[in-house]
DNA sequence: TGCAGGAGCTATACCGGTTTATCAAACCCA
DNA sequence: TGGGTTTGATAAACCGGTATAGCTCCTGCA
């Protein structure tokens, strides 16, 4: 026999296909008895339920999607995407649900695929990462009515249901530390503003300058490419009153920076602190080593994947779920700034 | 009308259910104009196939799975999968097929996983990567007559479809490369001997060593994490007669052997040359920037796609694709011997 | 004793497609 | 003009499950 149906299972009990149905989803309508052999019967034959078959009659598919919309240069590098996934799958797995994942290119691609995925009946839900300030997938996926779960953005009013750390929390501890040890001058290399964490930080770091005596704090826009972080590292450095110390919202970046202060002569930490806003392998590897905030990426995507399940079980209520937020983890690249010539 | 079915748009052009899946999959049965105005419908009613409903009558799901075993720690900081994974994508979409994508922690998972998703009839086919040198998979695969692709490990008799490159060659070419330059000390710290790759570079190297009047070329095991390719590299350096040059067998491994070397006061690339089989930001992002083995990854994971749909297509054809050899891109971290002192 | 009610199970419709057997009409050639 | 083949279409079975109406017993209680 190659796959065994439930049909198969129903004549070896010689009871109907729906008291096996019944058995085997642990629901009323058999007694223990014959539940129990039902379920013997099944694991001699090896019996496995066709998912399409399932998903048919039951009009869910047990498999969620998650639409990563990033040039894929860029991806590979920043170990974030390979936890999180990894934390998803392992939220999803308790429920055997399976995970469908897509990179493309832009924003307008991810909608399509969102479309696509909701007429096909392909997924019952997704989880969304970089969440921007206008971001158009939030009303589109409300349209579809396909659950869904925002990873990193907070929500406001009448938004979708998220799984968020406090950013603001976050740069105020790197800011604090960093004034701590003396620093009045220092720069942040931002992502792109459009995304709705980099603003916080932005919002964070402007805020807490008065109250730090902070004498210049600006935040420079990037696109989150260590190009772009290496070039306005060394605008920052060529600068005639320079920063002594660099926040860089990425690990990437981070390390870009830090090649450029040392092709450029200016000693870390010497003559100048850096802090990466992510930790990685990729931070541990330089030298010096970069202090990073750590945040837990793996249980991000946890609980990003429960949420999910419980909004595709009960799709009226919004959850809001917090998770622990990021310590600063101090390595060699930061000390108290150089004194004044 | 919430999402149309073939019933709907067969009631609104006023045929059967058959004529109008006929029309919709293109095959003969249906007039020329009739196919055209079930067409128009179906567009109107902007119909799209319900997945499950197809798979079930079908028999075919339209969709294939990839399974990483490794640790995701060591995952994200690699750009050979992101870029594969986008490749592999790419070849996909053509046919609108869709990605299943799996991490698990070691074979033993991923096999539970491919008798999962054989048994639940959830992918068409698979998608292979880390081929072992007496990988339990080919069996396993084999006998749960799924579909699949090897990529990078080249079959010999009665093995699976597979798409590869030379890695001989690679390797070769950079050996060659650094003998040219002088080098006749060159030490190869690999991956697991385990891996097919890694067990035919070392062969490459062995071999090459006579022909090139090496001194001496040790290719030395890890587990191809940056805790062991520092380890390695520090052992090597402190020998008396240290290398001149290392190869290193993947980009991480690189960079963690750099930081060794500099923290060594061993200067790259005046005393040590070194050079990474694998290319990426990282070894871009470095300095001196590294030395370091080009391969089209995007393009490897395009072609095991199509490889891949073929064989679904024709199960009984085994089709060994091989890529274009790699090239050696190279940059800051090599150089000529140090003379004798 | 009679009847309501529930437990345990069966039979069957249904989900949305694909596939096959069947059939009428048109076409072809001798 | 008549018999065989091709074309265009239909109706119904089917894929492997889930959901539901309904049937049969058994129990409990008035």
């Amino acid at each position: 026999m190659v796959r065994p149906t439930i049909a198969d299972i129903a004549n070896r009990a010689g009871v109907s296909k729906g008291a096996v149905s019944f058995a085997l989803n642990g629901r009323p309508g058999v007694s223990d008895a014959t539940r129990e052999r039902i379920l013997r019967i099944a694991e001699q034959m090896s019996w496995r339920p066709h998912s399409a078959a399932r998903a048919l009659g039951a009009s869910r598919v047990d498999s969620v999607g998650m639409v990563i919309a990033r040039p894929a240069r860029t991806l590979g590098v920043e170990p974030f995407f390979a936890h999180l996934l990894s934390g998803v799958q392992s939220g999803l797995s308790a429920e055997s649900i399976s995970l469908q994942l897509l990179i493309v290119e832009d924003t307008a691609a991810e909608i399509e695929v969102y479309r696509r995925w909701a007429s096909e009946h392909r997924v019952d839900g997704v989880i969304l990462v970089d969440l921007t300030v206008k971001d158009p997938r939030i009303d589109e996926l409300k349209a579809l009515e396909l659950p869904a779960v925002v990873i990193g953005g907070r929500g406001g009013k009448g938004a979708l249901p998220s799984v968020w750390a406090d950013d603001r929390e976050a740069m105020l501890s790197i800011v604090e530390y960093l004034a701590a040890l003396g620093h009045r001058r220092i720069a942040h290399v931002a992502g792109t503003p459009n995304f709705q964490h980099t603003q916080r930080r932005i919002r964070a770091l402007r805020d807490a300058a008065p109250r730090l005596g902070l004498v210049d704090s600006p935040s420079l826009p990037t696109d989150f490419s260590d190009a772009e972080g290496a070039a306005i590292t060394r605008k920052l450095l060529s600068q005639a009153q320079r920063p002594t110390a660099i926040v860089y919202d990425s690990d990437v970046m981070a390390v870009a920076g830090l090649g450029v202060a040392m092709e450029m002569g200016v000693s870390v930490p010497g003559d100048l602190s850096i802090v990466a806003f992510d930790d990685s392998i990729l931070t541990q590897l330089m030298h010096p080593a970069l202090t990073a905030l750590s945040r837990d990426t793996f249980d991000f995507g946890r609980q990003a994947a429960e949420v999910l399940l419980e909004t595709i079980a009960a799709p009226a209520q919004v959850i809001n779920r917090r998770t622990p937020d990021p310590v600063l983890t101090v390595r060699e690249s930061t000390a108290p700034p150089p004194r004044p010539a």
